[in-house]
DNA sequence: CAAATGTTTCAGTTTATACTGAACGATCAG
DNA sequence: CTGATCGTTCAGTATAAACTGAAACATTTG
């Protein structure tokens, strides 16, 4: 049973690039970094060959594992007869990037366009006519992004669904 | 002409709260404020008023000015008879998005997707089947979602056009 | 060409965020 | 009940990112 270093070099490789990459997914280096393990691991882990792998304080592990579980891009799984907790990777791919794109609309989307409305229902724009016009128009394209977004995420089936179709006909428009 | 603090409320209140979350757009806090602040304003702006407004330094003014030049979400104009810069923002609200998710998709998706294919094409996994699948699944909706963006952000006219045959098809399935 | 004005760069500093590890609480076995 | 094991919390610290401001650079004007 490995708890060292990643057995594979490439791995390893992908646990890191998959770490940097993992800020710009609204994620930080240890969060990416434990679910890219979690991404190349067959078995079950528990928190604290987590650690151990990556080099973190079981605190720092204890957190991420907590928010990756929020996330529900990671299951927390029991072996008969020992009581600490493991853990495996989500195993249905669609629904862990589901998950992702929910939870970044939520964070990215939503209060962006909350933002403008409110901006435009407070704010008087009489004496600014070109700011007036584009907030509406970035009313509007939100709103219209909204619905489209709204639509894919509505659920899991549906998200899924809606993928295939736009493959099909996206290209050839 | 003011260049003191911002003379709506409301548009000061805009300003902040994009700016805490460009974070999570990719830009930082101050380049997000500049961007908020010529969004909610008619008159071009100079390097100077805009340090002044949002009390930053010429200098850090400066690199974000460059930064969102960059992007393409502002313009430098000039006045005649006056050698200072000025910058608007983008007029055309779609362009400054789509400049905005073009962006994103070169730093946050093509990379994680060259990752993956990597990934898959040096890694042995053959001792970890489950792996081997994950991963695989993977790269086939990476691919997806791929052909998707690259065929909505193929260039701005069939973006701004499949988004309204979005909108209208989508909502129904 | 010198002076004036506007712009950019970058070393040093500040600030924000992530991380550590010791202390605590919970759960279980003996 | 007691000791042992495991998980979590959080105050303090380390790290990374952003920002400052002064100096260098560029451009225009007289």
């Amino acid at each position: 049973m490995s708890s060292g270093p990643l057995t594979s070099s490439a791995a390893s490789q992908f646990v890191e690039s998959w770490g940097s990459l993992g800020v710009l997914w609204g994620l930080n280096r240890s969060m990416a970094r434990i679910h890219a393990l979690f991404l190349v691991t067959d078995e079950p882990i528990e928190l604290d060959q987590v650690a151990r792998i990556l080099n973190i304080s079981r605190g720092n592990a204890s957190m991420c594992l907590k928010e990756l579980r929020n996330w529900g891009v990671i299951q927390r799984v029991h072996k008969t007869g020992d009581r600490q907790d493991y853990y495996v990777a989500e195993p249905d791919v669609w629904t862990t990037f589901y998950r992702i794109a929910v939870e970044r609309k939520k964070r990215e989307f939503d209060p962006a366009l909350h933002n403008l409305r409110h901006l435009l229902s407070e704010g008087d724009f009489s004496d600014s006519p070109k700011t007036q016009q584009r907030l509406e128009d970035m009313e509007e394209l939100f709103s219209t992004a909204n619905t489209i977004l709204a639509s894919l995420l509505a659920n899991e089936a549906a998200g899924r669904k809606a993928l295939g179709l736009l493959k099909r006909i996206l290209p050839k428009s």
